[in-house]
DNA sequence: TTTATAATTCGATAATACTGGAAATATGGA
DNA sequence: TCCATATTTCCAGTATTATCGAATTATAAA
């Protein structure tokens, strides 16, 4: 039974899975490498601070997003590593192997940013 | 806005959110262009039929299945295209256009499927 | 038509997730 | 030290989602 990957999976779906979030995690990716403090999410996006708090941890403990503090602020980014190893997942065994080969994008975007 | 169509990847994702539905789409995948009746995904998840019934819907709803009938059976299939067009819009002007081109996996895979 | 099979809808219950103000925690500057 | 700023945690109320047996609908075969 492979329901650890499974399990991880739903993890890094559900944290996109919602209007908020996946608004907040396309304003990360478009940022880039250099990312943005929660406080300018907030801004940018008109929500409490608590409210979005709630959402950076879950796209957080979904592995979509890294933080970094800087001073006062926290600073996030987008993990884009974690969009490759997604479809990576979904695809997986794809048409029962018949090696019809898909997922391996984002692979290009922000090569090196973790690393 | 762009409300629209952040609304529609958000169904596409929680679509996938559920480890139940998670298992039946990957499923589909390795299933390839033949697809898999309702009944044979109960079986082999062993899941209630209510239960997968609902899961099914929200497949459906969320584009990532089709479904066709034949005689008494429902036969479902996975649609590749749908995990193309999430990742375009994941990536979408991703590190602000700076054309780090993404998202443009599962296109080989299982081409043609739906033409 | 009657019976059997395949799948969906209904409905009530249980579980999980979202929201946002108020309080708590960190950090930096006066 | 004391104050201001940035963010998170707590909490409660509300809303959405999942579960599955029983009833229903659709199709096919006897």
């Amino acid at each position: 039974m492979e329901t650890i990957r499974n399990h991880t999976a739903v993890n890094v779906l559900s944290a996109l899975a919602q209007e908020h979030r996946l608004a907040i995690f396309r304003l990360l990716v478009q940022a880039g490498r250099s990312g943005l403090p929660a406080g300018q999410i907030a801004k940018q996006l008109d929500m409490p601070a608590s409210s979005l708090s709630f959402h950076l941890s879950h796209l957080k403990n979904g592995g979509v997003v890294s933080d970094e503090r800087d001073g006062r602020s926290i600073i996030y980014r987008a993990d884009f590593q974690a969009m490759n190893r997604l479809m990576a997942f979904l695809l997986e065994n794809c048409c029962a192997g018949d090696d019809c080969l898909p997922a391996d994008a984002a692979e290009t975007c922000m090569e090196g940013q973790d690393a």
